[in-house]
DNA sequence: CCCTGATTCGC
DNA sequence: GCGAATCAGG
């Protein structure tokens, strides 16, 4: 795949939302790697951005006034504006109850009442899964969603788990690491998977993050 | 280890 | 122009 001009503005935008070099590969997908990202980045001029391995270039060789670059602001050049780095929340992991969640070293699986084995995730299909949202999904990012989990930011490795509603304008999705093999997080697991009672038993509707009465 | 962006350089 | 390889810091 080439980069189209669709995939530049993405790119752009992107970029420019803070987002980073992996995450605007998986989400123009298509095999883009992350280095094809950056490359393509400072190709386009668009650069700059807060690198973990460049931060700053200090200029003070003072003794050599032949070569001395311009001096910048003859008056106050003591402070230059901070950069406008809008520091990502991008794991706002909820400090919640702090949910055990035992990983899984044994394969997580419930046992139900009668003493079954339930199947567990990866066997088939988790037993409650959030519906993604049909439409509204925005063409082009928008810098509102920049910062927040939005469906570009998708991929394999971060939790899907949607926050909010579709069409609010706060929607986004949780976004903190998977647990792996699973489509969500830890935390979020706890909630998706959870051992089904009978039906006679079960009065309360399943907690369907979409869909259902307001959670949270 | 994982992650990040920057740079190089052969294609 | 492109991006894998490599580098280097967190």
């Amino acid at each position: 795949m080439s980069w189209t001009d669709e995939r530049i503005e993405t790119l752009k935008t992107m970029w420019e939302a803070g987002q980073t070099a992996s995450q605007i590969a998986e989400a123009l997908g298509d095999g883009v790697s992350r280095n094809a990202v950056i490359g393509k980045a400072h190709r386009l001029g668009l650069q700059a951005r807060p690198s973990p391995v460049k931060p700053n270039e200090v200029e003070v060789p003072a003794a050599a006034p032949a070569a001395a670059p311009a001096p910048v602001a003859p008056v106050t050049a003591a402070a230059p504006p901070p950069p406008p780095v809008v520091s990502e929340p991008r794991a706002a992991a909820e400090p919640a109850v702090a949910a055990p969640a035992p990983a899984q070293q044994p394969i997580l699986r419930s046992v139900g009442p009668g003493g079954f084995l339930r199947q567990a995730p990866g066997e088939q299909q988790p037993p409650i899964a959030p519906a993604p949202p049909r439409r509204l999904v925005p063409a082009k990012p928008s810098p509102e969603i920049a910062g927040k989990t939005s469906l570009l930011d998708l991929n394999d490795r971060i939790c899907k788990w949607p926050i909010g509603h579709p069409g609010e304008p706060d929607f986004h999705f949780c976004g903190d690491k998977v647990n792996p093999g699973f489509p969500y997080c830890v935390e979020h697991c706890g909630h998706a998977y959870q051992a089904q009672l009978p039906r006679r038993d079960r009065r309360p509707p399943p907690p369907l993050p979409f869909g259902g009465p307001r959670v949270r």
